[in-house]
DNA sequence: TTTGACAATTCATCTGTATGACTTAATTGA
DNA sequence: TCAATTAAGTCATACAGATGAATTGTCAAA
């Protein structure tokens, strides 16, 4: 049986006057066992029968807390087979971290090329937005992005040196599947959330050059930044996109 | 007692064999209370109870589909005082269909000033959002908002006529609060959810001039399709967008 | 008139149980 | 051997009821 070690998983949750919902209480139980790494991305959860009894909860009360947990892409659910911990896959990132598509309203997945890979002191707009302060050792990372051989991303990505210890440019060049997998796969980040933020700019000279067109023409310029757990950013990308036969879609 | 016209307003759900959970019938059921007009935007819906006894279904079934209402933003619950028919007001118009802030983050509700107000027939595009056929009558509604005294974003909305019936532009000008409180007050049109497309373009002499901006200076273009109840488009709006001192914030 | 205690109403949370649907693996029978 | 059946495990839906929390109105006391 596995009950045994899903009362190691799950200790029993107290009667405590937090003032929050039960409900809420295991929901950060949950959430608490998958940051820690004591439920690997990937791996199934017991059963939702034994994870109630294990936390001496009654079972709709823990289904509401996996409801949220679903909803927020952190746990998938499948009838049948159970409740697993959510992996970064393509799907999921054009799903829902890449907002380009054709104006004929055509979805794929970019083709990523490598621009410069670089380490230095973060500036102050990254800075802010990953809650460093400036100066602070960072990567830079610059790809072009193509959909159907055409470029038309120039993304402009940094990563706190601290959290991603030990990046190097031939880890990332030898990457198997997107950005987000490799934060996963091997620094043990996942990236559940992202704001983003954009205006219209002409493009610089760097963006021109990258993206094949004259400088100056309009491009549309997305801030993001990317967050794991407990709202902690991980991640800061600029990207220049050229909007001539593409559009940003949000949703 | 209210019983008595709660049973007039819900009837109770067959047992039927649509393949569909019990709850999505229940939602439907209530949906149509809303579309059909029989609960009016702002009334208050029976209590959870009276619904469900009328329905012949368990409170938590109701609850459910009353809970997807909710998220949807059809229907607001306030705990202690009842569930209510959603209405249109400015606040909800800036939480969830106005996307633009100084840079800095603030937000605040623009102010609207009629540029043109006219009636012809459809050009492609509006006709496409729309779902109707090209050269359909429609309004064509310019205006321009303005953030902090700084004109910002101009808009130019298509509406159908034959959706729109009798609208004139002192009714429109004489309007209390936001368009889409005029549609739903005297139209009875409920926007549930937009769609929104941005590019980046170059400010044409229309917007240069309304926005006082530089011929050619990059702008973000936003066109956003409105959708009410089953989805039906209403509204379809290209929105220019003067972003040197303003986002486009999506969520 | 104002204040405060109280009751009534409503939604919010929690429990416990039963049944259906889907998936997987084991079993059976030709 | 292999295909069909069966059984077990899991999530999905539905029900009934109990208790808590927020709001509103009533009514007596100050």
């Amino acid at each position: 049986m596995v009950a045994a070690s899903t009362t190691l998983l799950f200790e029993a949750i107290a009667p405590e006057a937090t003032g929050l919902p039960l409900y809420r209480v295991v929901k950060g139980s949950l959430l608490q066992a998958i940051e820690t790494g004591r439920c690997a991305p990937g791996s199934t959860l017991p059963s939702e029968s034994e994870i109630a009894a294990a936390m001496r909860v009654s079972i709709g009360t823990l289904r509401r807390a996996v409801d949220e947990l679903v909803a927020e892409h952190v746990l998938v659910r499948k009838q049948g087979r159970g409740t697993f911990v959510a992996t970064h896959t393509l799907d999921k990132f054009l799903a829902h971290f890449f907002h380009v598509e054709r104006s004929d309203g055509l979805r794929e997945l970019p083709h990523v090329e490598l621009v410069s890979f670089e380490r230095g002191p973060a500036g102050p707009e990254p800075a802010e937005a990953l809650e460093l302060r400036i100066g602070d050792p960072v990567f830079r990372i610059d790809n072009r992005l193509s959909l159907q051989n055409t470029a038309v991303v120039y993304d402009r990505t940094t990563l706190p040196a601290a959290v991603f210890k030990g990046l190097t440019e031939k880890r990332f060049q030898g990457r198997p599947g997107s950005l987000y997998q490799l934060y996963q796969s091997e620094f043990g980040i996942t990236v559940l959330r992202a704001t983003e933020r954009a205006s219209a700019v002409a493009a610089d000279r760097d963006a021109a050059r990258v993206l094949g067109l004259r400088p100056g023409q309009p491009v549309l310029q997305l801030r993001r930044t990317a967050y794991t757990f407990a709202d902690r950013p991980v991640e800061y990308r600029v990207s220049i996109i050229d909007t001539s036969k593409h559009d940003y879609v949000p949703h």
